[in-house]
DNA sequence: CAGTGGTCTAGACCACACT
DNA sequence: GTGTGGTCTAGACCACTGC
């Protein structure tokens, strides 16, 4: 395999010199053959929860030794793009599983003996296609103007609303996303993303504020408006850092707490 | 190298089936070697900033070959604890590096280009010690009653107070601790745990919630009592998992956010 | 130039899951 | 047993740093 060249017949690697004059560009083999999975698994070649092809079979396609093949797998699977089970295979990591579910939230109950960490009671109030305003276009690579979808929910914990969020979605991408889909749908939304329509949440961002709550989320979330309230701003991302998803939310935190760990 | 014991002086792995009886408690070579760094770590025998041995002597040492260090220090390095440098060699890692300088510090500025990203104004308002108080000596693993030091201080950025902070440290390991000393030290105060009292802050947890201000907070900040602030409450950790600190911080975020990234 | 980490290969064997 | 990922080795060569 040449450097430098996004796909090639045969493994030239012990061959050619790889580096005689692109040594600006150097690209090692593994971090080649993982750009060409993730345009794979961009593509679609490989459904979320499918299996991948084994270590050899993918060293025999791309032309490398099985090793190779390994250190690009493993990167791709530390980015949870991937899932490795040991003697079953290697697979397409999907919010399906009931391991990863709620990957992403990272509101933890303060007693978790008492309060419960699971799923929570889910209301959405409407989800609306609309002209995107210029702010939402701009976060989310669109033109102006452009069709999106607006769903505003409510998250309850042990009966208490605790998280209102509003949720904006390119129309493109949605097409065909209803208020009643998503009440019909009893799994976490980024499963149902993935199911329904082919996008899969790779990574967020989420930005943080202490706010106090604007009249409809005092209505919302049965606080005063002297309630201090988590804001939380989440941009998320599909494959090769496309964003998929602008979600502002505001998190009651008189009995739960955002929880981050610093590595 | 036998499997499961904690050293030993010849490699047998290929010699000895590793697993005749073994097999629940069974720990892969690199990970063995991977404790024994970490011991060495513990134990000061390198220091931050320090290069630690090649790999092909730490291969010569464990008796194991170059591949089997080398998974072990990957794994290191990518929890932090070394910093590898083609070429040069293999450090320890210190958070005196200006590249990972506030690497726990979340609060970014909203405007980048007009506030300011570099390190704050600090402001030391005492370092008082103390017998810990249950709480205190609870979170930090101390019999309660034990030494504490408490720093207050006080965080601006572009003049502006920012952060205030309560920190607990254990009195044993930061004996000699001053408000003085704190105040004539310009480097980030992790950086001269490392240098001045051999302990290295190497992973911490935050739980972040939204507040209202206490009467004193209001004044170290300049806020009034109707400003909604972020209170970060962060555990810190030395080697093997050991809490080391605890801080308690209410940070303005009327011009910067925490910025959390969700992998 | 020598020494370090970084990449790549080839082959052996182990642990695990399914059949 | 067969096939998968997981570990370990040995050796070659490349890229980077500093003498």
């Amino acid at each position: 395999m040449t450097v430098n060249t996004t796909l090639l017949p045969e493994n030239t690697a012990t061959l050619a010199p790889p580096n005689a004059a692109v040594s600006a560009s150097f690209s090692p083999l593994y971090q080649q053959i993982k750009a060409l999975v993730l345009q794979s698994l961009q593509a679609g070649e490989w459904k979320p929860g499918d299996p991948i092809p084994s270590e050899f079979e993918l060293a025999a396609r791309y032309k490398v030794s099985q090793g190779t093949v390994r250190k690009a797998v493993d990167e791709l699977a530390k980015e949870h793009l991937l899932v490795r089970r040991q003697g079953k295979g290697t697979f397409v990591a999907t919010h399906a599983e009931q391991q990863v579910q709620f990957r992403f939230l990272k509101l933890k109950p303060d007693n978790p003996q008492s309060d419960s960490q699971g799923p929570a009671d889910r209301q959405i109030i409407d989800c609306k296609r609309l002209r995107a305003p210029p702010a939402v276009a701009q976060v989310l690579g669109l033109r102006s103007g452009e069709a999106v979808f607006q769903v505003r929910r409510v998250l309850s914990f042990d009966k208490v609303p605790t998280i209102f969020e509003d949720i904006w979605l390119p129309g493109a991408a949605f097409k065909g996303l209803t208020a009643e889909r998503l009440r019909a749908d009893t799994r976490p939304m980024y499963a149902m993303f993935e199911s329904d329509f082919g996008i899969r949440m790779v990574r967020a961002q989420e930005r943080l504020r202490a706010v106090l709550p604007s009249a409809d989320v005092c209505e919302w979330l049965k606080v005063t408006s002297e309630t201090p309230l988590l804001k939380v701003e989440r941009m998320a991302f599909t494959y090769h850092n496309t964003p998929m998803e602008w979600r502002i939310g505001v998190y009651r935190t008189d009995n739960r707490h955002y929880l981050n760990e610093l590595n």
